[in-house]
DNA sequence: CAGAATCCCTTGGGATACTG
DNA sequence: CAGTATCCCAAGGGATTCTG
């Protein structure tokens, strides 16, 4: 049990995974990373990308110095281990969302 | 990523999972399930169990109405199922306490 | 025992405006 | 572009007390 503690203490709230999982296909910018993750503010992504990166989960590279600078993020080999994890999330999930459809289309005994 | 989401939604927070792990190991009574999820309080069981029980995660079963009355709490299978994510987070978790006191242990480079 | 009720503080997080 | 700063509300969650 500790284990899942200690993972949930780092991987928890509503945005770390979601950030994650908008890295897995390679480095990105803060904006683009925004866009990704659908509804997450720049607060937000501004403050979950810190903690991630304080947790060596991915690493913050700025590109450009020049006006528009340009920063990019990339997932730490250790952030890219969490991938079972979403990989589980996901399987989960679409069983969770057949089951709904399921339960919509199907209301043999219980209603009426 | 869509069906991630729909898992935190209903895996999320600080509890969910945690009372889950309680009950990977058979049956539950309330007063038992509280010590075993350390730190969680009442009411904090109370609501967390409702919302697991209406998502179809386990169930409630009234044993004896006698005064002290007896109530378990039990998986349902479709509960069962998110034990992949459980796993998957533990071995996370132990990668990241492996990594910590590695770190602790071993300041090759960066201190001095 | 199993939980509901109340009170209250802390945290998450959204909106908006501003800066290097 | 990549954030930071401020304001502010809603939800999370703890402590305590009460009841069937």
């Amino acid at each position: 049990m500790r284990p899942v503690r200690d993972a949930l203490d780092l991987l928890g709230g509503k945005w770390k995974l979601p950030i994650i999982v908008g890295l897995l296909h390679g480095p990105k910018r803060f904006k683009h990373l925004q866009r990704e993750v659908a509804g997450i503010t720049a607060k937000m992504l501004s403050k979950e990308l810190k903690e991630l990166e304080q947790n060596g989960l991915l690493v913050r590279h700025v590109e450009a110095e020049g006006v528009p600078v340009a920063v990019t993020y990339t997932l730490a080999e250790y952030g890219e281990q969490v991938f079972p994890v979403i990989e589980a999330l996901r399987v989960w999930g679409q069983l969770h969302r057949a089951r709904i459809m399921q339960a919509a289309s199907a209301p043999t005994e219980a209603a009426t």
